[in-house]
DNA sequence: GGCAATCTTCTCGCCGAGCGAGATAATATG
DNA sequence: CATATTATCTCGCTCGGCGAGAAGATTGCC
């Protein structure tokens, strides 16, 4: 029982909370005969549809880390769920263009629509302020995931102690 | 594009970062011969073993969500890559202790260690108002989630928590 | 134009993670 | 002492994901 710092409290507390969001993905998942990896890849086409990026199963495999049997086999059950549909691209006939159903955008509201409704709400009820504080949090700590995700083919010489100390630099480093 | 309220692009900044969290915490582990799976096995091991619960393969697989073959399976998985050690329970016989090896303890810290110094510094940049401004929304939003993830149908009583302090709470789910 | 190199996706065969069912051993309960 | 309960493990199986490679389309080079 020792009382780690404040900060590693925080870590903790960040941690135990990715966990949470973890375990609440998993179940839904399983409540809706999708897999993990299902799950992941739709919110991934969700995202990409949101963002006006276009979907094709070679980048969906890239963002998830799964081989390109993987993914045609993740397609082949979304798709058989009736969450995507494959089309050809007709400027580049070798690409298959991926497009999110209506059900699965709904499929995805049912899942993130409560819980991002609740969070918002939250961050709503700060003040400017106290936002400000949370966002410049959150982006630099995504920040610092990102490096250590980057090096991450060997070892990473980061132990040196970076020395940042004050973590409150420029931050908001990029948009998604 | 779209500008969605300050509430919703905070919610999106902590999925981005829950997404980074799960890649690098994969890819560490597909670096070092582990599943998924048997990463977060060994994280709760190593939690459990900071906090002084004793750790046994049926608390291990409900935490995880997992099968007791499963579980089975995990921990050979773990032992044979000498991680773990599996001695019985002198007052419980029928119960099997598990025991982190240093090795194990030496795997987290590679994987932990870089990254939480690093966020741990950044939240010791913080002064004690916005720390506390930071702590409240993690709790917050732990809270929002934990509620969401009962009402999923899901059983696994998953109470760990922040770890230091509340832990034996005996509130286990099994209402199924 | 024609041929080769390249890119994207899909098919096939296989490995192994995780599930259900049940076996085995130890402990509680009457 | 017999029985129910608890904890873990074994067995057989399904199916997600990988490696290898095929098939179709595009681009580049001569």
């Amino acid at each position: 029982m020792d009382d780690p710092g404040p900060g590693l409290r925080t870590v903790h507390r960040l941690r135990a909370l990715t966990v949470e969001l973890d375990l609440l993905a998993a179940s839904f998942a399983q409540r809706h005969g999708l897999h993990p990896t299902d799950l992941r890849a739709l919110i991934a086409l969700l995202d990409a549809a949101r963002e006006g990026v276009p979907a094709t199963p070679g980048r969906l495999g890239r963002e998830l880390g799964v081989n390109s049997a993987g993914t045609t086999a993740v397609l082949d059950r979304l798709e058989r769920l009736g969450l995507v549909r494959r089309t050809r691209d007709p400027h580049d006939r070798r690409r298959v263009l991926l497009e999110v159903t209506g059900r699965a955008v709904e499929l995805g509201q049912g899942f993130f629509g409560p819980l991002i409704g609740e969070v918002a709400a939250l961050v709503e009820g700060l003040s400017a302020a106290e936002r400000a504080v949370v966002e410049g949090f959150l982006a630099a700590v995504r920040e610092v995931v990102a490096r250590h995700a980057e090096g991450d083919g060997n070892g990473n010489g980061n132990g040196d102690g970076d020395g940042d100390g004050d973590g409150r630099g420029g931050r908001d480093a990029e948009a998604e």
